[in-house]
DNA sequence: TGCATCTGACAAGGGGTCATGTCAGTATGC
DNA sequence: GCATACTGACATGACCCCTTGTCAGATGCA
């Protein structure tokens, strides 16, 4: 009665434990999040509407994250992180060079983002000031994404502009946002020739 | 008493009539309205506080604006419209070729975002998804943007690649954003180079 | 001076959200 | 079978915002 919560006991429950329970408690709330956001936009998402989509009641939520705010940067972080992880695995395979292997990123790139335009939009544009930590963690995500452009371009390390990789992928990024707001009117190749004209800021100079 | 409303008898008031009266507590509100945005952040920004800044009452808020929205979109052109208008001047002057043009359009571009950088990120981040009417806005002044230094290079209206004009303005922009984050470390002479680069995708090839 | 109009201050209804709390029902381990 | 811990549904209070309404006082015109 006194002091038997220090350890947690972790009854089993429907074959997992507390701790693997919330964790898929968790995972719903932010697949159901991006869902969300991507229908209604993130402004317009309330706790309450999360939790419906993801069958979950709002105790839940407190449990896994402190405010609505702490759940977009877990899925800001979820999404990015798959996104560059995508965009990294296709430079490999047939190597042609580094413009090859630039084109193969920026290919997997638009196709990620056209498959998913709603949650695009989310995480591209609708983040934007939200919150300090919020901008931080979204800087964070484009630095990664420039440095495997540079990456796969053969760039030392210590020959990068810090300034020009940020307009660099800023621009690819608009550029994907203007081919959506045309409802990707363009063939993807064109698009990717298009990013690579920016991308070639980088390289060396004659790139073809 | 019946139908004496239909013409406004329009009483002077302080040397002003009535149109004038609203025009300038219209104008008050937008200034303000800017200023708020820049200390708290748009989404922190209540009708009230805007009101309280610009020694208004909330009734000459509905006076002027149908809500919240209608006021951002009123700053956000008043902002843009001063912001192209000052690049497109700077274009003129001694005329040192296209590359010259575009370099004292960055050069001012840059020197107006530093010199209110809260009113910049409100005007260039944190609008993002707002509204489709905000956002059809902010697109609208990114293009004009975009045909000023199109034009600047002398590039003819057919030559140009609609995808890799937004492409620029958006690398532009984000380059603007980096500088901003890194509190404006870099001198101004290597961020106008930068962002040169980066508009010199759209000129001819070979550019010094 | 007197009247009509405009102004600024305040109030309040209505709505929505956040965050927490309560409670009966249910699955689990013993 | 039974006690326990967990779950889902609902409720609550506090807070903030939008929007409209009221009203006394100031201001200009005749």
């Amino acid at each position: 009665m006194m002091a038997d919560s220090i350890q947690t006991p972790s009854k089993r429950y429907r074959g997992s434990s507390a701790e693997e329970r919330r964790a898929e408690r968790r995972t719903r709330l932010v697949r159901a999040a991006v869902r969300t956001y991507g229908q209604r936009g993130y402004h317009n998402t309330s706790v309450k509407a999360v939790c419906e989509a993801a069958g979950l009641t709002e105790r839940y939520f407190y449990e896994s994250f402190a405010n609505s705010e702490a759940l977009l940067v877990a899925c800001l972080r979820a999404v990015t992180q798959r996104l560059v992880a995508a965009v990294r695995d296709s430079a490999g395979g047939a190597d042609t060079g580094p413009a090859g292997r630039v084109r193969r990123m920026l290919a997997t790139y638009f196709t990620v983002l056209q498959r998913d335009p709603a949650a695009a939009r989310v995480f591209l544009v609708e983040i934007g000031g939200v919150s300090p930590l919020v901008d931080q963690e979204f800087r964070q995500a484009l630095g990664r994404f420039a440095d495997a452009i540079a990456d796969a371009w053969g760039l030392p390390p210590d020959g990068r502009d810090p300034l020009l990789l940020a307009g660099m992928v800023g621009g690819v990024m608009h550029l994907a946002l203007a081919w959506a707001a045309s409802g990707y009117a363009r063939p993807l190749p064109q698009v990717v020739e298009a990013a690579l004209r920016l991308c070639a800021v980088l390289g060396p100079a004659g790139e073809g």
